[in-house]
DNA sequence: CAGTGGTCTAGACCACTTC
DNA sequence: AAGTGGTCTAGACCACTGC
């Protein structure tokens, strides 16, 4: 019979998170190095005195979460330290630009419908001649450019797109409220600003700038490609992470 | 009697992960719309023709997930699409260069051991006096500087660090295999190259660099601080993510 | 072939919340 | 007060796999 770290800083209500939490806490302290075998899911229900389910509900979570591995016939072993994975919180530059105390303001630059070029297929993976819209925003904190916005939409995906006014919302908080995602990627790059970059944000020519490049699909299907360019003394990604968080 | 869409790209085994699957793709495609309320866990019971464990193994995932807001009383909804978030992996810059098919070679080029400054203290929470390892390496992809490092590490968290020699291992592998962590937090910025740094690069004064700050806690006690800087043109973070995986 | 984890069941009690 | 989700049980069958 195991005494549970009921005496720990956040009190676990259920009993399958303080399993959980009690084998993760072993783990993390160096206790069970990687590779050893955590005891047997019969092992565990005895020394928790609850039914296998309940151990089993830990133990799938803590695998899940990349802390521990399982095998059949072999028994349940920790990992070797996971690759880091961080999760990176991509907010609305509206609420960026608040959070900062500033004033912000948005303004639709340019608003042109075209047939795709082979350019564009670099940035989405669509064919040559498909029907999209190309935007440039611009985000205001105060007087300043914030960020730099560069959007093409596949109207193939979203056709509501050709009959949206883009000059009083931004693409963005649109695209996500109407289209439902279920794949992205991104980019994140450090580089020097062009000319025609450096007179929008108001910085020289050359100047390090944080460019986020982001495509997003839905159901295999590309659906629009962004690239925000924002001054690089003016911003950073945050990230926060865990070894494991559910 | 419900039908199962086990025609679907990837065929899933297990019934609990057929069931979040169509729950899913039903919320994705707009079927069930933010703010919907799913059917409840005994409705679902009988359209899937399983015990309620199995509903709710799926549903507790998904809310887990974030997909759906499960009430007391009320059932369970549609949440309303989630604020983006990605999962960056950050990787070993040696396994990082060796995708790249170029020669990693790492040299240390600085070990300093001495009491915490105030500056210090702005990068990782120790108090002032506090014994520490100053680091700085090199990471070449070739014969090209693909990465410069400039590390502190806590000798209050990480004794050891004080006994080990960073001269032929670099300190991140080491640090990961051997400490064990429980949180950190990167910031990810562009900044401009200043003389040393594009002198050591070898790039121009003032290019672009990326830069990743990351601080590291192990139960609530500072380990290690790092600051890692690339030329903007050699590197890019990647991130992929989607709506819920697990 | 024996024992592991993977999965599922039918039923239970409870806390909470809205009615 | 009634119905929801949260949790847990005791037992079951299965697939896989290392002995």
């Amino acid at each position: 019979m195991q005494t549970l770290s009921s005496g720990d800083s956040e009190q676990a209500s259920s009993l399958h998170q303080r399993i959980l939490d009690d084998i993760e806490s072993r783990i993390l302290s160096g206790e069970w190095q990687p590779g050893y075998r955590i005891p047997f899911e019969h092992e565990l229900t005895e020394q928790y005195s609850c039914s296998r389910m309940t151990v089993n509900k830990a133990l799938t979570q803590l695998a899940k979460a990349g802390m521990i591995e399982r095998k059949r016939r072999s028994g349940s072993f920790v990992s070797k330290p996971q690759s880091q994975a961080a999760v990176l919180e991509i907010h609305d530059i509206r609420d960026e630009v608040e959070q900062l105390g500033l004033p912000y303001r948005y303004e639709l630059q340019k608003s042109v419908s075209r047939k795709s070029t082979a350019a564009d297929g670099k940035k989405l993976e669509i064919e040559r001649n498909t029907p999209l819209i190309e935007l440039t925003c611009r985000h205001y904190a105060g007087k300043r450019v914030f960020a730099l916005e560069e959007r093409i939409i596949n109207l193939l995906a979203v056709p509501d797109a050709a009959q949206t006014d883009f000059s009083k919302q931004s693409p963005s908080p649109w695209l996500v409220a109407c289209v439902p995602w279920s794949n992205a990627q991104h980019a994140i790059r450090a580089v020097a600003a062009d000319d025609n970059v450096a007179a929008i944000l108001g910085i020289p020519a050359g100047a390090a700038c944080l460019v986020i490049e982001r495509q997003t699909w839905n159901a295999g299907q590309p659906v629009t490609y962004v690239r925000l360019t924002y001054s690089g003394d003016s911003h950073a990604l945050v990230a926060r992470f865990a070894p494991s968080q559910g």
